[in-house]
DNA sequence: CTGGAAGATCTATCTTTGTCCGAA
DNA sequence: CTTCGGACTTTGATAGATCTTCCA
């Protein structure tokens, strides 16, 4: 009854809410001219929350909590496995130390997560307010994007679990008669393939007529549902009164009653029953992270509701055999049926439609629990425009939304996915050049010829694969393809990458640059310097020189390092050893060391300093070396144990020399406090016996060697101190005071001023010296005593 | 309504081997 | 005496991204 989610979700989570929770501090704000937010006044905590919810529930956006709510599919008996990467998040790990929101588990594998609200800005002075969130925002921004798709796509592969139903597919398939049956699973016409398609479209298109009539829709929606949110609207509480079961699904959709969503998961279902390999398709909505707006404009609120939910969230789509391509359906919504050539009917257009459902993040779930994007399907420029607004439009962002799309991914690979992707390839292909400017701004195929960086060069002979018309036809910009651009770099920035310059290489481009800063700053400036860019195939792999054979004597630099910026730079006799001790072990070994530089570290004015990152040895030293560091790090341990062994029994020592110096006191001048008079004088006079052996004026410590003392001792606590406490037999304490000046304070203490004056006597520092039964010779430490607790 | 030009503003990148002084 | 380690101080130019406004 788990809900084996894979960690990684969670960590995602928890970093959404962490990022959440530092926006709470107070912090400088990066922008000075912001918009002021109307709302600021309002509730001093309100929550913010997303909202997944498996049923239609009628949770109305404004003003509800924010909560990230999964229902799993556990309460329906079933295993939710989903693969664990193992792998670190692409983030560092540390980023999810003190987590202090609230993550919780209840026993329904609910999980239920609060986000603290985001912090209102305050208008600065400007009086033009640019609309822009700051920079932690647009951060806060992209996390929450991240796990609010996360949250949907987890959803929809938990609802196409719940479309395998066994229970439900059983009573579906009654619905199907044989005919229908037949129709969908056409015999393969050898002489017209098409025909056997066309049956197929038949039984589909009938299959849908049955669906409408057994389907009844009882409202569309009642709230946004799955459609965007934007920024605003996820602040506003959302309440989830209802959790979809999958016995409740089941139940709803055997009797056909729900909203669309409902109805399309239950057509896949009715396709499945009949044994039709049918995919739920599913375009999740997370808030836009690319829309920067601190407030949308009042203007865009005014979407009407037809336009809003035009075009669906949830469709359809089963495998045509003969054609080898997958058919899209929509059975409910617009009621459609057709094969995705360049452009889809399903995709939104028009700015209202796209206000609420930007096709972003398209998923196929299909029967075997496999779990694609589809995305390039349904896009028609997916390369230019919906690219850009996906949070894989940056690295950490891809590498994130491929891992999660792996963990949704339950099957093996098939034939189907080979030629999905071809068909994707070739979609691909046929996207053709955008026709403005912005959209070839970063395109991944196509690059103009002033969008070449100054790095960058053009293959030689390389022709222009398009022209764009600017400025009304004016002017006409040549267009590249991307694939003829070559990176160049200089050699020193190759040397930093582990390679070095072939010979007779080329230099592909000169480009100036301005000297180094710290010259310019002494006044030396204006002066430029050219920089000769290569390309990689100028360069070749750097081979270190070998370790000189017997002694392993290894080249280094001019300050007494070999490089290592790359594992290719060790020598290839070499070994590193990746360290903090290991400068120390093959210094203590004697053997030919090199400390390796993996890198600079750049902070505090122009100063950099190389980053030691342990020390390469020849190989034969390394086993050597590696012991010698076992031995180090062991050795380090021990003296950790024993500085704590030392501190605990410096500790007690505080505490033996207290008690003794009182009851000594209490001995010698009678007890002070009321209830009790001094006793055990005998003792006291026999414990001075060792004083020779210490040089403090007024008194020291010697530890008893005698077993039951110990015994004894370690029950004490501080407050044991008022109580009249027996002195040791054999006790090293000792008063070291001069006779005259025992004499004096008892003296004074016979004229019964015996407090301050007798303190002052012995306010002075200790020795002692440690037990040599308990760990070794080290010279104890020297403490000022204080009897002030002794005067109560 | 869309897209381009120009300007404003912000962010990311590139940089690529210290010195002084006190404590141990 | 040497060695070790912490404090010191808080760069800055520039390319590129992304916004706004205005206009066609």
């Amino acid at each position: 009854m788990d809900n084996n989610l894979s960690p990684e979700h969670f960590q995602l989570i928890r970093k959404v809410l962490r990022e959440t929770s530092r926006k709470e501090q107070d912090r400088p704000l990066k922008r000075k001219r912001r918009k002021v937010h109307e709302n600021s006044t309002k509730d001093p905590e309100p929550k913010v929350t997303i909202s997944i919810d498996s049923s239609d529930s009628d949770s109305r956006v404004e003003d509800k909590p924010e909560v990230v709510d999964l229902q799993s599919a556990s309460d329906a008996g079933k295993e939710e496995t989903y693969e664990d990467e193992g792998s670190e998040d692409y983030d560092d790990s540390d980023e999810f130390e003190d987590v202090t929101e609230p993550v919780t588990f209840d026993a329904a594998g609910v999980l239920s997560v609060t986000i603290a609200p985001k912090q209102e800005t305050k208008k600065g002075s400007g009086a033009k307010a640019r609309n822009i969130c700051s920079n932690e925002e647009r951060q806060r921004r992209r996390y929450y994007h991240m796990a609010y798709l996360l949250c949907l796509m987890v959803h929809g592969a938990i609802v196409n679990d719940w479309i395998n139903n066994s229970k439900l597919l059983r009573k579906l398939s009654k619905l199907i008669d044989e005919n229908l049956f037949n129709l969908l699973h056409p015999e393969k016409d050898d002489q017209m393939p098409l025909r056997s398609t066309r049956k197929l479209l038949d039984g589909l298109k009938k299959c849908m007529e049955l669906w409408q009539k057994h389907w009844k829709v009882k409202k569309r929606y009642s709230g946004l549902e799955y459609y965007m949110r934007s920024w605003q609207e996820t602040d506003g509480p959302i309440d989830l009164k209802k959790t979809l079961t999958e016995n409740e699904f089941v139940r709803r959709v055997l009797k056909g009653h729900g909203n669309c969503d409902l109805a399309t998961q239950g057509f896949v279902a009715l396709l499945r029953s009949c044994n039709v390999n049918a995919r739920l398709v599913m375009s999740c909505q997370p808030p836009d992270f690319t829309n920067l707006k601190e407030q949308e404009s009042p203007t865009s609120r005014a979407d009407t509701y037809s336009n809003s939910f035009k075009y669906p969230i949830f469709w359809c789509e089963v495998w045509d055999k003969f054609t080898k391509k997958w058919i899209t359906i929509d059975p409910t919504n617009l009621k459609t049926i057709e094969q995705v050539r360049n452009g889809s009917k399903l995709e939104p257009r028009g700015v209202s439609a796209c206000r609420r459902n930007m096709m972003r993040y398209v998923i196929g779930l299909d029967r075997k629990n496999g779990c694609k994007d589809i995305t390039r399907r349904y896009a028609s420029w997916f390369n230019s425009k919906c690219r850009k607004r996906r949070i894989t439009n940056s690295a950490p962002g891809s590498e994130w939304y491929d891992k999660v799309i792996c963990a949704l991914h339950r099957r093996k690979r098939t034939r189907i996915d080979d030629y999905e992707e071809e068909y994707f390839n070739q979609r691909d292909e046929d996207e053709g050049m955008p026709d403005n400017l912005q959209d070839l701004k970063n395109h991944p195929k196509f690059v103009l010829e002033k969008d070449i960086r100054i790095n960058q060069v053009l293959k030689p002979n390389s022709k222009e694969c398009g022209y764009l018309n600017v400025n009304h036809g004016r002017q006409v910009l040549k267009v590249f393809d991307r694939k003829d651009l070559i990176d160049l770099k200089s050699a020193k920035q190759w040397y930093m990458e582990g390679r070095i310059l072939k010979v007779g290489s080329r230099v592909r481009k000169t480009i100036k640059k301005s000297k180094g800063r710290m010259r310019s700053m002494t006044g030396i400036d204006g002066e430029v310097e050219e920089e000769r860019l290569y390309s990689i195939d100028d360069t070749e792999l750097y081979h270190a020189p070998l370790a000189s054979s017997p002694d392993g004597k290894i080249e280094k630099n001019a300050y007494g390092n070999i490089e290592v910026f790359v594992p290719s730079m060790i020598p290839a006799n070499c070994c590193l050893i990746e360290s903090p001790n290991a400068i120390k072990a093959a210094k203590f070994l004697e053997v030919e060391y090199a400390r390796a530089v993996c890198g600079f570290k750049f902070e505090r004015g122009n100063s950099s300093k190389p980053i030691i990152g342990g020390v390469v040895v020849a190989k034969w030293f390394v086993e050597a070396v590696v012991s010698a560091i076992d031995g180090i790090e062991y050795s380090l341990e021990v003296d950790e144990r024993q500085k704590q062994e030392l501190k605990a029994l410096e500790d007690w020592n505080v505490l033996l020399l207290k008690i003794r110096i009182k009851s000594n006191l209490n001995a010698t001048y009678g007890q002070i406090q009321e209830h009790g008079t001094a006793t055990n004088k005998d003792d006291i006079n026999d414990s001075s016996a060792d004083d020779s052996d210490f040089e403090a004026p007024a008194g020291g410590f010697l530890p008893v060697p005698n077993a039951d003392t110990e015994a004894a001792q370690p029950t004490m606590t501080d407050s044991d101190e008022h109580e009249k406490l027996e002195p040791q037999e054999e006790g090293g304490f000792v008063v070291a005071a001069s006779e005259s000046k025992l004499t004096s304070v008892k003296h004074d203490r016979t004229e019964g001023t015996c407090a301050a004056k007798s303190q002052k006597s012995l306010d002075l520092d200790e020795k002692s010296e440690a037990d040599e039964e308990t760990d070794g010779s080290y010279e104890q430490f020297m403490e000022e005593l204080d009897f002030s607790d002794q005067d109560s």
